[in-house]
DNA sequence: GTGTTGACGCCTA
DNA sequence: ATAGGCGCCAACA
């Protein structure tokens, strides 16, 4: 089980990437490439895809992490079970995909990032 | 080090 | 709307 929980460290991205899935609030949803842009790498939507399947932790929303567009994406092979989830959080759909997509994607709250060191 | 795989994204037919 | 192709990036063999 997590054969990569209990190897690696878990590298910057990956870490940064499992840090803004689990800031996903309930009832909302992010894409990957959201995600991979939020994480830092807005190309990397793809290996955003990886590292969910890769396990992660049980504290990180997997599911809601979708597609662009507001399609579904997979997980692991049960995709109903990804739309259980959403629906049973008040996501709403139409088809195949999150409807209205543009009101349920999630953007993280900008509360007026502060600088570490407040320049002087 | 290289090659393959994959819960992706976008373009073109 | 469906299908195929290319680019992207990280994990793993």
């Amino acid at each position: 089980m997590t054969p990569r929980s209990t190897r690696t460290p878990l590298d910057p991205f990956t870490a940064r990437v499992l840090s803004v899935v689990r800031r996903i609030p309930p009832g909302r949803v992010a894409t990957y490439g959201d995600v991979a842009e939020l994480a830092g790498r807005p190309r990397a939507a793809r290996a955003v895809g990886n590292i969910m399947g890769a396990g992660g932790q049980p504290d990180v929303p997997a599911h809601r992490v979708i597609a662009a567009g507001g399609a579904l994406g997979g997980y692991g092979g049960n995709e109903s079970l990804k739309r259980a989830l959403l629906m049973a959080e008040g996501v709403t759909f139409r088809g195949a995909r999150v409807h209205p997509f543009a009101d349920l994607r999630w953007a993280p709250a900008r509360t007026g990032r502060r600088r570490a060191t407040p320049a002087r």
